[in-house]
RNA sequence: GGGCGAUUAGCUCAGUUGGUAGAGCAUCUCGUUUACACCGAGAGGGUCGGCGGUUCGAGUCCGUCAUCGCCCACCA
């Protein structure tokens, strides 16, 4: 009777399409309370990754919090082009059909990309269904579409006109397999072991200089050789000029404090072209920039007619043959460097003399980092801010432009004599030059390049809410409430967004940034498809459920720390779902329902109203906890609470009194309200069990239910009196098995206390039911009494081993006399007494007067044995 | 070189204002009792990386050392 809860991906499917239908996912402007997200929009490169799954997991967490308590909430959806990672991926699948860019038109293999977009787009959009994301589709927005576009433009031509956007010839980091500069976030320094070469120049006057290099080939760029002005070892140097091996180039020795004595031969040639520090120590000093390779990493026609053409590494194991043959190498050593590649291609990339577009960041750094010291943003784990300011108060111009076709192209037409003219259509560029020329028709010419990605990605808070038009939406959910993304895109995205949103809505993106780690498999290791540890988020989600992956991520998710997956978990986890699933069955299979037009707002029965007290406790923590991003603690509380409290105990003292007449109504009340109230705070992680069991007893849509649980008046009496009751029942399980009780063997359960006596006499089927064993309560004639820590117990029977119990006991003494002498330690302890609080010094006490009871106890059995 | 994080039970990890160590998995024992064997009951297992300090009291705060990660900047 319950097929319908089997097939997760069937019910799944159908409650998110209910959802849809009933505009669940919309926001409703209504309230006055605001709580928005806007998506990490995925990369349309393919399929979504674990990373994904967490990141989404997360963000649904909290719109579905906040849906539940009051909050006016919208997820805004959408997707990224992702400019070269793209490209390379359209480029690759063409070249599998033997389609290559190079025989395209810049429009046809756009039209190719367009495609491609499509496909991955709506697959990653249906990967986020599947996840159960709680988007408002209606308003899914890509990073090229119009409206983003405009806003792209808009924003170039502003920073353009503020002078903070600006072209200048300077070295790039050159990827040679794109043909594309790329930004200094895009290169990862790698450790590799190469050698380093010492290089005799020579000058006309028979004088020698060596300097040590790792990059041979770039010698035919060198413009100088460079030495430390305080180097006394080449004072006599002065003047000289050293002539380039293998050229009948001379080229000036200078000094300048770059080069340290310390390092090779403290001699350092000097190539401004083709190293960062050689172009500073070029500009100090005049030096020509010569550049000697072309855009793909093969030698230039500045270099001798032998080695023009070939590809630089190729170039360099022939220099290195010619130098060593005509005498130039001193030697060569084996060395440890840090060589940078390109992180797309993986190539190496080269410093590279171009003209390029460049962002001021520095300056729009400023506000960025003041919102964040003000408060205005928070990060949280909160450490990461420091993270963000290191970055930010180093952070150097921004290359902007990229030698690619996939992406924003920048709004600059040109002149025929080259000038500039920067403006958001082709007829406004058109006009400006006609008023510049002052002709009435100009042909222009649009720059070729496009936009980094991340620079619309940078807009992506405020363009995906219709800027620059006003619409509501930007009143409503501008500033965003939260940023949920990984910390490896803090620098790329976050502090963009930082910069351009308080540059452009003179307010902060998002009032806190959570920042979530990276999901590894089960021994650290990244996930990457060449170690074969990928575990596909989809393929879980059809063998477990989304409800599990989402509640395995969450509970692992600890801030701070990275999520370490094994599918032994999710199964875990899975297990989990199911238990909820059987409670539910449990109330059919009990007739249960929820009762109409009954006033029971506080069940008389200790059970009932302990765990409604229990619940309470669990209800403020959960509460506090979804607040404060605590979200594993979230689902590992309600994980313990629901199977270990609910289950384990609750449904279990229940059966007695679902057949009790006095108590069935109340005890069906409470089942419903603590079952109900659990779907209701597991709602926002585990959203479709818990939407449809909601289902079946009641006829609201769970997801936007408010949560409204109000508190009961605890009455200490009875909840300490059912805690007795659990703790007497787990003490007798323990000394059973201990012992080896038998079946058959008659227990007699008695307490000195008489409150208790009562209450295991007034229990006493509940009790047995539990224990599975007939209780006397009368005296019996013989037997042993075993002592526990509240309870004795006199056990009829001549079965168990005398010198079994006596270890035991003796083990009892030990560690009871240890605990007790640090508490008569700390109570004897006047700092203690007056320090401590009330409630630690109570507990030291009774812990005390128990402890003393229980020696006794065991004092008097052993005598007796 | 600068910064961040980690070190707690066999494994993976919780432990949010300092109050006397927990979970899941794994292991061992028992149990098919009518929500659930994707189950229930019980048990074993840790001087919280080392040393020092603050405190009545430190896994928690401070200092220091060790080991392991990550990020940024780098040396020809």
């Amino acid at each position: 009777f319950m097929d319908d809860l089997q097939d997760k991906k069937k019910y799944e499917t159908e409650i998110y399409q209910e959802w849809i239908d009933q505009g669940c996912f919309k926001p409703s402007y209504n309230f006055d309370k605001n709580f928005s997200i806007c998506i990490p929009p995925p990369n349309v490169t393919g399929s979504l990754h674990m990373g994904h799954a967490l990141n989404n997991t997360i963000q649904d967490i909290l719109v579905r919090y906040h849906r539940m308590n009051g909050f006016n909430t919208l997820w805004q959806p959408g997707t990224d082009h992702a400019g070269i990672a793209t490209q390379m991926v359209v480029e690759r699948n063409l070249e599998e059909k033997n389609i290559y860019r190079k025989n395209l038109t810049r429009e046809e293999f756009i039209e190719k990309v367009w495609e491609w977009k499509e496909f991955s787009g709506s697959t990653i959009i249906n990967q986020l269904k599947r996840l159960g994301s709680s988007c408002d589709w209606s308003r899914e927005r890509f990073t090229m579409d119009d409206g983003l576009s405009a806003a792209v433009r808009k924003v170039f031509v502003s920073l353009y006109n503020e002078g903070l956007i600006y072209k200048g010839q300077t070295l790039v980091n050159w990827d040679t397999k794109f043909k594309t500069a790329i930004s200094d976030l895009e290169v990862v320094s790698t450790d590799v072991s190469t050698q380093i070469y010492y290089i005799k120049y020579s000058s006309s006057n028979g004088q020698n200089i060596t300097v040590a290099t790792v990059r041979p080939e770039t010698i035919f760029g060198d413009t100088a050789i460079a030495v430390n002005p305080l180097d006394e070892r080449y004072q006599s140097f002065n003047g000289t000029t050293f002539k380039i091996p293998l050229t009948n180039k001379d080229i000036p020795l200078i000094f300048d404090e770059y080069s340290d004595p310390e390092m090779g031969s403290g001699a350092v040639k000097i190539t401004p072209a083709h190293d960062f520090n050689d172009f500073e120590v070029g500009k100090r000093h005049n030096l020509e920039l010569l550049n000697i390779l072309n855009d793909d990493g093969t030698l230039n026609n500045n270099c001798p007619e032998e080695y023009a053409g070939l590809d630089r590494f190729e170039a360099r194991k022939l220099i290195v043959k010619n130098l060593k043959a005509s005498g130039f190498i001193e030697k060569i050593e084996d060395y440890k460097t840090t060589i940078p590649y390109g992180d797309r291609s993986n190539t190496i990339v080269e410093p590279y003399l171009t003209n390029q577009w460049f962002c001021n960041a520095e300056e729009l750094a400023k506000q960025a980092m003041q919102v964040v010291r003000d408060g205005e943003t928070k990060f949280f784990p909160s450490n990461w801010e420091k993270t963000y300011f290191q970055w930010m108060e180093n952070i150097r111009p921004w290359c902007i432009s990229r030698q690619i076709w996939w992406g924003h192209q920048i709004p600059v037409w040109y002149g025929p004599d080259g000038k500039e003219f920067c403006a958001e259509t082709e007829e406004e560029a058109k006009q400006l030059a006609i008023d510049y020329y002052k002709a009435d028709k100009i042909i222009l010419k649009r720059d070729k390049d496009v936009l980094d990605t991340w620079f619309s990605s940078a807009l992506w808070p405020f363009s995906t809410l219709g800027w620059p038009e006003t619409e509501k939406s930007l009143d409503h959910f501008y500033p965003n409430s939260v940023l949920v993304t990984g910390f490896d895109i803090i620098f790329f995205w976050v502090a963009r967004m930082m910069m351009m949103g308080n540059k452009f809505m003179e307010k902060t993106p998002f009032h806190t940034v959570y920042v979530h780690a990276l999901v590894r498999d089960e021994k650290g290791q990244k996930m990457s498809k060449s170690k074969g540890n990928v575990i596909d988020p989809l393929e879980i989600i059809d063998k477990y459920g989304a409800d599990t992956l989402r509640f395995t991520l969450t509970s692992l998710n600890t801030p701070g720390r990275d999520v370490r997956l094994s599918e032994q978990r999710i199964a875990g986890y899975r297990n989990f779902v199911t238990k909820i699933t059987n409670a539910y069955k449990f109330a059919e299979f009990k007739s249960i329902y929820p009762l109409e037009n009954i006033d029971i707002t506080e069940p008389k029965h200790m059970f009932n109203h302990w765990i409604i007290h229990e619940f309470q406790i669990l209800y403020r923590s959960i509460k506090e906890n979804y607040q404060n991003y605590y979200f594993h603690e979230v689902a590992n509380q309600l994980y313990h609470f629901t199977w270990h409290t609910f289950c384990d105990w609750y449904i279990e003292l229940s059966k007695n009194l679902l057949d009790s007449d006095d108590y069935r109504q109340e005890t069906i009340y409470t089942f419903h309200l603590i079952f109900n109230s659990l779907l209701q705070l597991l709602h926002p992680i585990i959203p479709f069990i818990t939407e449809k069991l909601w289902s079946k007893n009641n006829n609201s849509i769970l997801m936007t239910h408010q949560w409204n649980y109000t508190d009961i008046v605890a009455n200490e009496s009875l909840i300490n009196q059912t805690k007795d009751f659990i703790e007497f029942i787990e003490e007798y399980r323990s000394i059973e098995k201990l012992f080896e009780i038998k079946k058959d063997d008659h227990v007699l359960i008695f307490s000195e206390n008489e409150q208790l006596q009562s209450l295991f006499e007034k229990n006493q089927s509940v009790l047995e039911f539990l224990t599975r064993k007939k209780l006397s309560s009368k005296p019996l004639q013989a037997g042993l009494k075993l002592p526990f820590k509240k309870f004795d117990f006199i056990i009829e029977t001549n079965q168990i081993d005398k010198d079994k119990i006596k270890n035991k006991l003796m083990e009892n003494q030990r560690n009871l006399q240890k605990e007790k002498t640090i508490i008569d330690k700390n109570l004897s302890n006047t700092n203690f007494t007056q320090r401590a609080p009330k409630d630690l010094i109570d507990q030291n006490t009774k812990r005390q007067q128990s402890i003393s009871l229980e020696l006794s106890k065991i004092d008097s059995i052993l005598l007796n044995l």
